[in-house]
DNA sequence: ATGCGGCGGAACGCAACCGTTACGTCGTAG
DNA sequence: CTACGACGTAACGGTTGCGTTCCGCCGCAT
């Protein structure tokens, strides 16, 4: 009965508001107003905010991530992280991610959300990988597959959505290296 | 004139108010109410919510770190990643940080200022580190100390504030070791 | 003793937004 | 053709916070 293009606009005008002025800022007369709609549309839709939030958040982050599969742990390595960056140069993802991080230390629904969302992917990709590697002898046996995604993904982060330098590919290379040196020598035991 | 108690009452409150609700929720009203003071009181000193928390941020975080010197790289490296860890493990770091680090996405003076007082901090600590290390011949020649700090803080920051799990020390070994691998090995070029 | 100035407290008018409701329109299913 | 239901608009009372103003108190210097 709810029409779904109507649905579509708010999805978009919450996403848009949510890269403009954050969760904390973010008004459901706003989201109204972007969309060009009556309130009545969206609480009709969800019974909050946050509610909403969270049911657009979930069904976005949610979208599966294919796992690099070249056949070497190098080369594995460096698609990876070309995409990694290239998701989080994006707009969207560089406004949002972070201040839904900022905003999860304080919300438990949030979080939990997130670390559904995130933290599962993160660790099926960090153990797919590092098993790869391992199982063809690239890896030393024991790596920490932990310590592997926080390297790869630790130095992205910081460098795009925290420090907020450009990254060119020679630097994108320099990192890869490192990582993969910081991998092969010695993160086991 | 301005009495002192009250200023230093106003600040903690402000740090306080920052950590509980982040800066997009901060509400001088709030601010009064925690510190036992008039409103009167706080607009006699800032003129408004903004200039008031970028001169205190500015003021607490301009505060000097002294950079590691150990006499040996490793053991330069192992200092510092503890004393960042411990440092992002507080609860007014590890929440008013990344709330500001979003908050900065959208508003260039915060921007400005975060990365004024950070960055170059961060700067000299990766320059005047990875500078010993080299001069003392640990490190390759070349080593860019730009990526380096982004895999020593990177990978930290991603761990405690973002991903929000816990670190115990066997992990901060495997991470230092990890680190110093991939320094040693090829981040040159 | 007098006066200056910072202080807390209270109230101001203004704006934004909450969540809800009433109303009139319009497309569609029956 | 009719009835239903989602739609946009507009208004509701209530809350919160802004930045300002005025008050009376009190400490301090003269």
């Amino acid at each position: 009965m709810l029409r779904n293009d109507i649905t579509v606009a708010i999805r978009n005008a919450v996403m848009s508001e949510l890269a403009e002025v954050g969760y904390g800022r973010l008004s459901i007369e706003a989201v109204a107003r972007r969309a060009g709609v009556g309130k009545t549309a969206i609480y009709r839709r969800w019974s909050n905010k946050l509610e909403m939030v969270l049911e657009i958040i979930t069904d976005v982050a949610g979208r599966k991530v294919p796992v690099p599969d070249t056949g070497s742990f190098a080369s594995d390595l460096d698609l990876l992280m070309m995409i990694v960056s290239r998701a989080l140069q994006h707009r969207v993802a560089s406004q949002i991610i972070p201040d839904l991080m900022a905003e999860a230390a304080r919300n438990p629904q949030i979080a939990e959300t997130l670390q559904r969302v995130l933290r599962i992917h993160q660790q099926s990709v960090g153990e797919k990988l590092v098993g790869q590697a391992v199982a063809r002898g690239e890896l030393p046996e024991g790596t920490d597959p932990d310590v592997a995604v926080d390297l790869i993904l630790g130095p992205l982060y910081w460098r795009l959505a925290v420090s907020r330098q450009p990254i060119d590919d020679d630097y994108l290379e320099k990192l890869a290296a490192a990582v993969l040196g910081s991998l092969k020598g010695g993160s086991a035991t």
